[in-house]
DNA sequence: ATGAAAGCGCTAACAG
DNA sequence: CTGTTAGCGCTTTCAT
């Protein structure tokens, strides 16, 4: 049914191998017979099977995006879903296709979902599920960690400067004039929230502050947690005058619960969030926000993986990526 | 290096056929001898390789979700967002992987990317090559189109009742006591764009009121355009009292443009954007909005296309989704 | 109920 | 520079 290699072969009059070759190894075909066969493929519209060349090769040009469930769908996680595109654009670039999942459907027995599929490599994004790590590990199954760090592991892993994106969020409110800072904790996964919490407290007291633990609320981190807690918040006389929020979603919150109250934003209340993600431009007054480098960092965790892949070095093991903060209106 | 079936044939001392048959058809095998094999495939952690198995069923178990390039990348728009997701979630739920990409790199000579994974079949959404389409066809890969139809041909598509949609947007808002109504054509691929600027030009006349078109904008679906000619639009002194526009990116446009210009929504100006996507509650005042159900959308596409795959057929060949208004407070 | 053999379409030694 | 041979790991007739 499909046309295959042996039929270019027939028409060209010539093997399979130089067949395979002219598509492989173009350098060791002369040119003429090279000239010959491609426009018999052209011809019969071969395209090479890559299945086929995955059986032989052990390698199917696939790796895998593993998003910690929580995260899940990565459509409702702007900071994720930016980290997935630009994964999906690097490695589209190196001929590489990208199978998406979460960790859940990868826990439940379904490691299968990567075994049995065979893929190269695998990217996890945020929280891992480590037996399963170190499984694909212990298999040769190259594995590149993003916003996330296994301490005491060769595991490559990018990261972004939490500590530091942090300490520019809380001195840029206090270079504002504010003294009473609340923060906002949302539950992202242990390793992402605690870092930015320790970075809150020990830069207000190395500014001189002193943090009022009335006003920092560990909070799940969707929208909807946000708006009750800041609505409360809101009620007490001796509020703070700005917020410092662990990622958007939940600045977003802030801000839609200030303005709902009848406050000015950043008049009444000024609002920085954690991510820079897509919403930071989408609400109004438009979100301060640390833009951690989501193109950059899917980017590098592609490119990583695919030179693991290849069998070369990785010249950086742990990378840490800088954070921006972006100062916009709700600041 | 990897565990193979003959390995577990071996320590379950059978044959490979046999093993085979235990993971494939477990019915036609004897009790006994199933659970000797599955003890052995257990104690040496096999798994079946589905690069092998593709190689011998001509199935591969992924299908692709080709996405109109200026919708890409998904990320980017948060209505295909939805509808990838709702595909992915389907596509897993049967044991399907999904390779996305954008209808640009699929052109690109890299029809490969199709060809050569060789995928069992195509989702496209949005604007499609209809060569590419036709090629797929005549080689007998089942493809499904989301919100968009190739009349005179038998290919499945999802769509969702533009006409209808807009229909509601509109009267919803001259319920509201609106007659001075404008309109935002972003545009989108022409087939959508034209249905829902029909819509609006008819019911508008349906219900006696007069379409200035001064206020019909046809302009590029983006946010900052949007806000361009939003902010040029309130400077008018005739101008609208509310504004439909064709989808949520615009409609959000609009909302800042006025808000900015220090006016009130929906008392000043009234908004009504199209989909019914995550950036409805984003912005505050909330967008109301006609809801796509992106969600059935997605299910549907990747079901349909599931059931080809399965030789089996599909009862709707076009199906048409209802589309509701959501009123919240932009209206 | 089970096994032997053939083969899916390709690449990779190894010769020539 | 090109061809021959031997698989990659699995499923699938066809026997038994």
């Amino acid at each position: 049914m499909a046309v295959t290699i042996e039929d270019v072969a027939h028409l060209a009059g010539c093997s399979k191998t130089t067949v395979s070759r002219t598509f492989v190894l173009p350098g060791k075909v002369k040119e003429e017979t090279r000239q010959r066969v491609l426009r018999a493929a052209e011809q019969l519209h071969y395209s090479p099977n890559a299945i086929a060349r995955a059986m032989v090769t052990q390698r199917n040009y696939n790796i895998a995006f593993i998003l910690y469930e929580k995260h899940f769908p990565i459509t409702i996680n702007p900071f994720y879903a930016a980290v997935y595109e630009a994964v999906h654009a690097e490695a589209e670039r190196n001929g590489y296709g990208v199978l998406a999942s979460s960790s859940r459907a990868v826990a439940q027995g379904e490691t299968d979902l990567l075994m049995r599929k065979r893929v190269d490599g695998v990217i996890f994004a945020g929280q891992t599920d480590t037996d399963i790590l170190f499984d694909l590990h212990a298999q040769g199954i190259p594995v590149v960690l993003v916003n996330n760090d296994i301490e005491g592991s060769d595991i490559v892993s990018i990261r972004s400067d939490e500590y530091g994106g942090t300490q520019q969020a809380v001195r840029h409110l206090i270079a504002r004039g504010h003294r009473r800072i609340g923060m906002l904790s949302g539950q992202l996964f242990p390793y992402i929230s605690e870092i930015r919490l320790r970075a809150f407290r020990e830069t207000m007291l190395r500014e001189g502050l002193p943090v009022d633990e009335r006003y920092v609320y560990s909070i799940p981190a969707t929208r909807e947690a946000a708006i009750d807690t800041v609505t409360r918040m809101l009620a007490q006389p001796d509020r703070p005058t700005a917020l410092f929020c662990n990622n958007d979603t939940t600045a977003v919150g802030a801000i839609k619960a200030a303005l709902r109250a009848g406050l000015r934003v950043p008049d009444d209340l000024a609002v920085v969030g954690f991510d820079g993600s897509s919403v930071c431009t989408v609400i109004e007054p438009e979100l301060t926000s640390v833009a951690v480098d989501t193109a950059r960092m899917g980017r590098l965790a592609a490119a990583s993986l695919i030179r693991m892949l290849n069998g070369e070095t990785i010249d950086a093991q742990r990378v840490q990526l800088a954070a921006r903060l972006v100062v916009r209106g709700s600041s």
